[in-house]
DNA sequence: TTTGCGACGTTACACTATAACATCGCTTCC
DNA sequence: GGAAGCGATGTTATAGTGTAACGTCGCAAA
Protein backbone atom coordinates (compact mmCIF):
# COMPACT_ATOMS: atom_id res chain seq x y z
CA UNK A 1 0.00 0.00 0.00
CA UNK A 2 1.16 3.23 -0.54
CA UNK A 3 0.86 6.29 2.00
CA UNK A 4 -1.42 8.26 1.56
CA UNK A 5 -5.13 7.41 2.57
CA UNK A 6 -6.48 8.19 -0.61
CA UNK A 7 -9.65 10.46 0.18
CA UNK A 8 -12.71 8.95 -0.89
CA UNK A 9 -14.14 10.45 -3.92
CA UNK A 10 -17.72 12.14 -4.09
CA UNK A 11 -19.77 14.88 -5.00
CA UNK A 12 -19.62 17.82 -2.25
CA UNK A 13 -22.44 19.23 -3.57
CA UNK A 14 -25.02 16.06 -3.12
CA UNK A 15 -25.65 17.86 0.17
CA UNK A 16 -27.03 14.70 2.66
CA UNK A 17 -26.09 12.12 0.63
CA UNK A 18 -22.32 11.36 1.78
CA UNK A 19 -21.43 10.25 5.09
CA UNK A 20 -19.24 13.68 5.30
CA UNK A 21 -17.92 12.31 9.35
CA UNK A 22 -16.19 10.23 6.83
CA UNK A 23 -14.57 12.99 4.31
CA UNK A 24 -13.31 14.75 8.01
CA UNK A 25 -11.44 11.40 9.26
CA UNK A 26 -10.24 10.72 5.97
CA UNK A 27 -8.54 13.85 5.64
CA UNK A 28 -7.20 14.19 9.00
CA UNK A 29 -5.55 10.49 9.17
CA UNK A 30 -4.10 11.35 5.36
CA UNK A 31 -2.70 14.57 7.08
CA UNK A 32 -1.30 12.49 10.03
CA UNK A 33 0.43 10.43 7.59
CA UNK A 34 1.78 13.41 5.29
CA UNK A 35 3.21 14.93 7.91
CA UNK A 36 4.77 11.64 8.95
CA UNK A 37 6.22 11.24 5.95
CA UNK A 38 7.17 14.79 5.70
CA UNK A 39 9.28 15.19 9.35
CA UNK A 40 6.75 17.90 10.06
CA UNK A 41 4.96 18.48 12.91
CA UNK A 42 0.85 18.28 12.79
CA UNK A 43 0.81 19.99 16.53
CA UNK A 44 -2.77 20.06 17.96
CA UNK A 45 -4.11 23.67 16.81
CA UNK A 46 -2.67 22.44 13.52
CA UNK A 47 -4.76 19.38 13.39
CA UNK A 48 -7.81 21.35 15.13
CA UNK A 49 -8.01 23.73 12.38
CA UNK A 50 -7.54 21.23 9.54
CA UNK A 51 -10.23 19.52 11.29
CA UNK A 52 -12.77 22.81 11.45
CA UNK A 53 -11.41 23.60 7.79
CA UNK A 54 -13.27 19.79 7.16
CA UNK A 55 -16.36 20.87 9.05
CA UNK A 56 -17.54 21.14 5.57
CA UNK A 57 -17.20 21.87 1.74
CA UNK A 58 -17.70 24.71 2.48
CA UNK A 59 -14.74 27.13 2.13
CA UNK A 60 -14.03 28.79 5.18
CA UNK A 61 -12.28 32.51 6.15
CA UNK A 62 -9.63 33.07 9.04
CA UNK A 63 -11.69 34.66 11.21
CA UNK A 64 -15.00 31.62 11.13
CA UNK A 65 -11.99 29.39 12.34
CA UNK A 66 -10.67 31.61 14.96
CA UNK A 67 -14.37 31.76 16.40
CA UNK A 68 -14.63 28.33 16.14
CA UNK A 69 -11.65 27.92 18.20
CA UNK A 70 -12.81 30.26 20.75
CA UNK A 71 -15.89 27.65 21.35
CA UNK A 72 -12.79 25.16 22.40
CA UNK A 73 -12.26 27.54 25.39
CA UNK A 74 -8.95 29.01 24.25
CA UNK A 75 -9.51 32.44 22.17
CA UNK A 76 -6.41 32.58 20.26
CA UNK A 77 -4.97 35.83 17.93
CA UNK A 78 -5.53 36.21 14.33
CA UNK A 79 -1.45 35.12 14.10
CA UNK A 80 -1.97 31.75 15.74
CA UNK A 81 -5.02 30.89 12.77
CA UNK A 82 -2.98 32.51 10.44
CA UNK A 83 0.07 30.33 11.49
CA UNK A 84 -1.47 27.09 11.04
CA UNK A 85 -3.01 27.98 7.68
CA UNK A 86 -0.08 28.89 6.15
CA UNK A 87 1.57 25.68 7.38
CA UNK A 88 -1.43 23.51 6.36
CA UNK A 89 -0.64 25.25 2.54
CA UNK A 90 2.90 24.53 2.84
CA UNK A 91 1.72 20.69 3.39
CA UNK A 92 -0.64 21.03 0.63
CA UNK A 93 -3.23 20.14 2.90
CA UNK A 94 -5.59 23.33 2.71
CA UNK A 95 -5.94 25.47 -0.85
CA UNK A 96 -6.79 29.38 -0.21
CA UNK A 97 -9.90 30.51 -2.18
CA UNK A 98 -8.45 33.91 -3.78
CA UNK A 99 -11.73 35.30 -4.87
CA UNK A 100 -13.69 34.05 -1.76
CA UNK A 101 -10.66 34.78 0.97
CA UNK A 102 -11.23 31.58 2.20
CA UNK A 103 -9.83 27.97 3.20
CA UNK A 104 -10.83 24.41 1.82
CA UNK A 105 -9.27 20.85 2.82
CA UNK A 106 -7.11 19.60 -0.48
CA UNK A 107 -8.83 16.48 -1.44
CA UNK A 108 -5.61 15.29 -2.96
CA UNK A 109 -3.02 15.81 -0.53
CA UNK A 110 0.59 14.10 -1.15
CA UNK A 111 -0.14 14.55 -4.77
CA UNK A 112 1.42 17.39 -7.34
CA UNK A 113 -1.38 18.93 -8.57
CA UNK A 114 -2.97 21.92 -9.47
CA UNK A 115 -6.55 22.54 -8.85
CA UNK A 116 -9.92 23.86 -10.81
CA UNK A 117 -12.48 24.85 -7.88
CA UNK A 118 -16.63 24.83 -8.27
CA UNK A 119 -17.68 27.07 -6.65
CA UNK A 120 -21.49 26.78 -5.88
CA UNK A 121 -22.69 30.79 -5.19
CA UNK A 122 -26.09 29.38 -3.67
CA UNK A 123 -24.77 26.86 -1.01
CA UNK A 124 -21.30 27.84 -0.81
CA UNK A 125 -19.76 24.70 -1.34
CA UNK A 126 -16.64 24.05 -3.07
CA UNK A 127 -15.52 21.19 -5.45
CA UNK A 128 -12.13 20.71 -6.34
CA UNK A 129 -11.21 18.92 -9.63
CA UNK A 130 -7.66 18.37 -11.32
CA UNK A 131 -6.76 20.85 -13.21
CA UNK A 132 -4.60 19.14 -15.59
CA UNK A 133 -5.89 19.24 -18.64
CA UNK A 134 -6.53 22.85 -19.05
CA UNK A 135 -3.19 23.61 -16.88
CA UNK A 136 -1.36 22.05 -20.02
CA UNK A 137 -3.64 24.44 -22.41
CA UNK A 138 -2.85 27.12 -20.50
CA UNK A 139 1.04 26.44 -20.25
CA UNK A 140 1.03 26.11 -23.71
CA UNK A 141 -0.56 29.65 -23.99
CA UNK A 142 1.84 31.40 -21.91
CA UNK A 143 4.52 29.78 -23.29
CA UNK A 144 3.57 31.68 -26.25
CA UNK A 145 3.87 34.93 -24.19
CA UNK A 146 7.35 33.86 -23.25
CA UNK A 147 5.60 33.50 -20.04
CA UNK A 148 6.90 31.09 -17.62
CA UNK A 149 4.22 30.13 -15.02
CA UNK A 150 4.35 29.21 -11.52
CA UNK A 151 0.86 29.76 -10.04
CA UNK A 152 -2.29 29.38 -10.93
CA UNK A 153 -5.58 30.28 -9.66
CA UNK A 154 -8.45 28.82 -11.53
CA UNK A 155 -11.55 29.40 -9.84
CA UNK A 156 -15.12 28.98 -11.35
CA UNK A 157 -18.53 30.69 -9.91
CA UNK A 158 -21.73 29.39 -10.25
CA UNK A 159 -24.78 26.68 -9.67
CA UNK A 160 -24.45 23.30 -8.48
CA UNK A 161 -26.69 20.84 -9.46
CA UNK A 162 -28.21 20.63 -6.23
CA UNK A 163 -28.88 24.51 -6.22
CA UNK A 164 -30.01 24.79 -9.54
CA UNK A 165 -32.61 22.77 -9.02
CA UNK A 166 -32.63 19.99 -10.98
CA UNK B 1 -16.73 51.46 -38.52
CA UNK B 2 -17.74 50.11 -35.32
CA UNK B 3 -18.56 51.99 -32.08
CA UNK B 4 -15.63 50.83 -30.40
CA UNK B 5 -11.64 51.94 -30.76
CA UNK B 6 -9.83 48.42 -30.77
CA UNK B 7 -7.47 49.37 -28.33
CA UNK B 8 -3.66 48.94 -30.12
CA UNK B 9 -2.58 45.05 -29.47
CA UNK B 10 0.75 44.68 -28.03
CA UNK B 11 3.40 43.44 -25.17
CA UNK B 12 2.62 44.52 -21.64
CA UNK B 13 5.38 43.45 -20.51
CA UNK B 14 7.87 45.09 -23.71
CA UNK B 15 8.67 47.71 -20.89
CA UNK B 16 10.09 50.68 -22.56
CA UNK B 17 9.05 49.44 -25.83
CA UNK B 18 5.52 50.60 -26.54
CA UNK B 19 4.30 54.50 -25.96
CA UNK B 20 2.21 53.77 -22.88
CA UNK B 21 0.74 57.26 -23.00
CA UNK B 22 -1.35 56.02 -26.12
CA UNK B 23 -2.95 52.67 -24.03
CA UNK B 24 -4.11 55.39 -21.89
CA UNK B 25 -4.93 57.47 -24.42
CA UNK B 26 -6.93 54.93 -26.43
CA UNK B 27 -8.76 52.88 -23.29
CA UNK B 28 -10.38 56.63 -22.43
CA UNK B 29 -11.63 57.43 -25.74
CA UNK B 30 -12.78 53.43 -25.79
CA UNK B 31 -14.58 54.26 -22.35
CA UNK B 32 -16.01 57.81 -23.73
CA UNK B 33 -17.02 55.58 -26.67
CA UNK B 34 -18.70 52.61 -24.68
CA UNK B 35 -20.39 55.04 -21.89
CA UNK B 36 -21.96 57.07 -24.28
CA UNK B 37 -23.32 53.71 -26.28
CA UNK B 38 -24.89 52.64 -23.04
CA UNK B 39 -25.97 55.76 -22.55
CA UNK B 40 -24.41 55.83 -19.21
CA UNK B 41 -22.23 58.29 -17.69
CA UNK B 42 -18.56 58.36 -17.53
CA UNK B 43 -18.42 61.60 -14.60
CA UNK B 44 -14.91 63.15 -13.94
CA UNK B 45 -14.12 61.07 -11.10
CA UNK B 46 -14.99 57.98 -12.81
CA UNK B 47 -12.73 59.12 -15.49
CA UNK B 48 -10.02 59.82 -13.16
CA UNK B 49 -9.86 56.71 -11.88
CA UNK B 50 -10.09 54.93 -15.39
CA UNK B 51 -6.63 56.96 -15.98
CA UNK B 52 -5.08 56.12 -12.93
CA UNK B 53 -5.88 52.55 -13.42
CA UNK B 54 -4.32 52.94 -16.68
CA UNK B 55 -1.63 54.66 -15.81
CA UNK B 56 0.63 51.38 -16.33
CA UNK B 57 -0.10 47.77 -16.69
CA UNK B 58 0.40 46.83 -13.46
CA UNK B 59 -3.12 46.65 -11.20
CA UNK B 60 -3.36 49.18 -8.83
CA UNK B 61 -5.10 48.34 -5.23
CA UNK B 62 -8.04 51.17 -4.29
CA UNK B 63 -6.19 52.94 -1.79
CA UNK B 64 -3.13 53.52 -4.10
CA UNK B 65 -5.84 54.88 -6.63
CA UNK B 66 -6.82 56.92 -3.38
CA UNK B 67 -3.40 58.42 -2.74
CA UNK B 68 -2.90 59.12 -6.22
CA UNK B 69 -6.96 61.13 -6.14
CA UNK B 70 -5.13 63.02 -3.36
CA UNK B 71 -2.80 64.57 -5.31
CA UNK B 72 -5.13 66.03 -7.16
CA UNK B 73 -6.00 68.28 -4.35
CA UNK B 74 -9.54 66.31 -3.23
CA UNK B 75 -8.77 63.51 -0.98
CA UNK B 76 -11.62 61.36 -1.33
CA UNK B 77 -12.91 58.52 1.20
CA UNK B 78 -12.27 54.87 0.24
CA UNK B 79 -16.31 54.84 -1.03
CA UNK B 80 -15.68 56.99 -3.84
CA UNK B 81 -13.16 55.52 -5.18
CA UNK B 82 -15.10 52.00 -4.42
CA UNK B 83 -17.64 53.31 -5.92
CA UNK B 84 -15.91 54.28 -9.38
CA UNK B 85 -14.31 51.07 -9.52
CA UNK B 86 -17.93 49.12 -9.49
CA UNK B 87 -19.00 51.28 -12.38
CA UNK B 88 -16.03 50.58 -14.21
CA UNK B 89 -16.19 46.93 -13.62
CA UNK B 90 -20.11 46.80 -14.67
CA UNK B 91 -19.40 48.60 -17.77
CA UNK B 92 -16.08 46.27 -18.11
CA UNK B 93 -13.47 48.46 -18.56
CA UNK B 94 -11.86 47.56 -16.07
CA UNK B 95 -11.12 43.83 -14.69
CA UNK B 96 -10.57 42.79 -10.68
CA UNK B 97 -7.60 40.73 -10.38
CA UNK B 98 -8.86 38.18 -7.31
CA UNK B 99 -5.19 37.27 -5.96
CA UNK B 100 -4.04 40.75 -5.84
CA UNK B 101 -6.75 42.38 -4.49
CA UNK B 102 -6.25 44.99 -7.20
CA UNK B 103 -7.58 46.44 -10.58
CA UNK B 104 -6.35 46.41 -14.23
CA UNK B 105 -7.74 48.70 -17.16
CA UNK B 106 -9.68 46.21 -19.27
CA UNK B 107 -7.76 46.05 -23.28
CA UNK B 108 -10.86 44.46 -24.86
CA UNK B 109 -13.62 46.64 -23.48
CA UNK B 110 -16.98 46.39 -25.12
CA UNK B 111 -16.73 42.68 -26.39
CA UNK B 112 -18.08 39.84 -24.32
CA UNK B 113 -15.30 38.07 -22.89
CA UNK B 114 -13.55 36.05 -20.34
CA UNK B 115 -9.87 36.71 -19.44
CA UNK B 116 -6.77 34.71 -17.91
CA UNK B 117 -4.16 37.09 -16.74
CA UNK B 118 -0.35 36.48 -16.67
CA UNK B 119 0.89 38.00 -14.08
CA UNK B 120 4.51 38.62 -13.20
CA UNK B 121 5.75 38.67 -9.59
CA UNK B 122 8.89 40.04 -10.64
CA UNK B 123 7.63 43.50 -12.58
CA UNK B 124 4.24 43.33 -11.11
CA UNK B 125 2.65 44.09 -14.84
CA UNK B 126 -0.24 41.89 -16.53
CA UNK B 127 -1.19 40.99 -19.46
CA UNK B 128 -4.91 40.29 -20.92
CA UNK B 129 -5.58 37.39 -22.86
CA UNK B 130 -8.78 35.84 -24.34
CA UNK B 131 -9.36 33.09 -21.90
CA UNK B 132 -12.11 31.19 -25.00
CA UNK B 133 -10.39 28.09 -26.10
CA UNK B 134 -9.74 27.39 -22.22
CA UNK B 135 -13.26 28.77 -21.03
CA UNK B 136 -14.82 26.20 -23.20
CA UNK B 137 -12.65 23.56 -21.35
CA UNK B 138 -13.54 24.46 -18.36
CA UNK B 139 -17.61 25.00 -19.62
CA UNK B 140 -17.30 21.61 -20.31
CA UNK B 141 -16.01 20.42 -17.60
CA UNK B 142 -18.37 22.45 -15.21
CA UNK B 143 -21.12 20.69 -17.31
CA UNK B 144 -19.93 17.08 -16.38
CA UNK B 145 -20.64 17.58 -13.24
CA UNK B 146 -24.06 19.38 -13.12
CA UNK B 147 -22.66 22.93 -12.66
CA UNK B 148 -23.62 25.66 -14.51
CA UNK B 149 -20.88 28.15 -14.67
CA UNK B 150 -21.01 31.96 -14.46
CA UNK B 151 -17.94 33.77 -13.37
CA UNK B 152 -14.68 32.47 -14.03
CA UNK B 153 -11.32 33.68 -12.34
CA UNK B 154 -8.46 32.56 -14.50
CA UNK B 155 -4.61 33.80 -12.74
CA UNK B 156 -1.74 32.59 -13.84
CA UNK B 157 1.34 33.90 -11.64
CA UNK B 158 5.13 33.82 -12.88
CA UNK B 159 7.94 35.21 -14.90
CA UNK B 160 7.40 37.74 -17.63
CA UNK B 161 9.85 37.57 -20.40
CA UNK B 162 11.36 40.63 -20.16
CA UNK B 163 11.92 39.57 -15.67
CA UNK B 164 13.47 36.39 -16.66
CA UNK B 165 16.29 37.75 -18.44
CA UNK B 166 15.69 36.12 -21.82
C1' DT C 1 -42.41 73.98 -7.58
C1' DT C 2 -42.21 69.68 -6.15
C1' DT C 3 -40.60 65.26 -6.65
C1' DG C 4 -37.46 61.86 -7.77
C1' DC C 5 -33.10 60.17 -8.67
C1' DG C 6 -28.27 59.41 -9.49
C1' DA C 7 -23.74 60.75 -7.98
C1' DC C 8 -20.90 62.03 -4.49
C1' DG C 9 -19.46 63.39 0.51
C1' DT C 10 -18.80 61.81 5.18
C1' DT C 11 -18.57 58.98 9.14
C1' DA C 12 -18.08 54.95 11.05
C1' DC C 13 -17.14 50.35 10.99
C1' DA C 14 -16.30 45.34 9.43
C1' DC C 15 -13.28 42.12 7.65
C1' DT C 16 -8.65 40.27 6.31
C1' DA C 17 -3.82 39.91 7.26
C1' DT C 18 0.87 40.73 9.16
C1' DA C 19 4.89 42.89 11.94
C1' DA C 20 7.34 42.66 16.00
C1' DC C 21 8.54 40.90 20.11
C1' DA C 22 7.88 37.71 24.31
C1' DT C 23 7.50 33.11 26.14
C1' DC C 24 7.87 28.23 26.56
C1' DG C 25 9.41 23.65 25.89
C1' DC C 26 12.37 20.74 23.72
C1' DT C 27 16.93 19.13 21.86
C1' DT C 28 21.86 19.48 21.23
C1' DC C 29 26.24 20.12 22.64
C1' DC C 30 29.77 21.01 25.91
C1' DG D 1 23.72 19.91 34.67
C1' DG D 2 23.84 24.25 32.19
C1' DA D 3 24.08 27.01 27.95
C1' DA D 4 22.60 27.69 23.48
C1' DG D 5 19.59 27.10 19.69
C1' DC D 6 15.24 26.57 17.64
C1' DG D 7 10.49 25.79 16.44
C1' DA D 8 5.83 26.74 17.98
C1' DT D 9 2.77 29.60 20.18
C1' DG D 10 1.20 33.85 22.86
C1' DT D 11 0.47 38.80 22.75
C1' DT D 12 0.03 43.45 21.24
C1' DA D 13 -0.46 46.50 17.88
C1' DT D 14 -1.23 47.88 13.37
C1' DA D 15 -1.65 47.62 8.25
C1' DG D 16 -4.59 46.75 4.29
C1' DT D 17 -9.12 45.99 2.06
C1' DG D 18 -13.98 46.81 1.68
C1' DT D 19 -18.90 48.33 2.96
C1' DA D 20 -23.14 50.21 5.58
C1' DA D 21 -25.72 54.04 6.43
C1' DC D 22 -27.04 58.44 5.93
C1' DG D 23 -26.68 63.26 4.22
C1' DT D 24 -26.16 66.63 0.45
C1' DC D 25 -26.36 68.47 -4.02
C1' DG D 26 -27.74 69.21 -8.72
C1' DC D 27 -30.42 68.12 -12.45
C1' DA D 28 -34.58 66.63 -14.90
C1' DA D 29 -39.33 65.14 -15.13
C1' DA D 30 -43.95 66.05 -13.82
ZN1 LIG E 1 -17.95 15.47 2.70
ZN1 LIG F 1 -25.02 24.68 -4.34
ZN1 LIG G 1 0.87 50.28 -22.40
ZN1 LIG H 1 8.04 41.10 -15.48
Amino acid sequence: MHSFQPLSEHDPFACSAHDHRRCQHDALAAAEDACRREGVRLTPIRKRVLELVWASHQPVGAYALLEQLAVDGHRPAPPTVYRALEFLLEQGLVHRIDSLNAFVGCTHPGERHRSLFLICRACGRAQELAAAPIEQVITTEAQRHGFALEKLTLEAVGLCHSCSGS
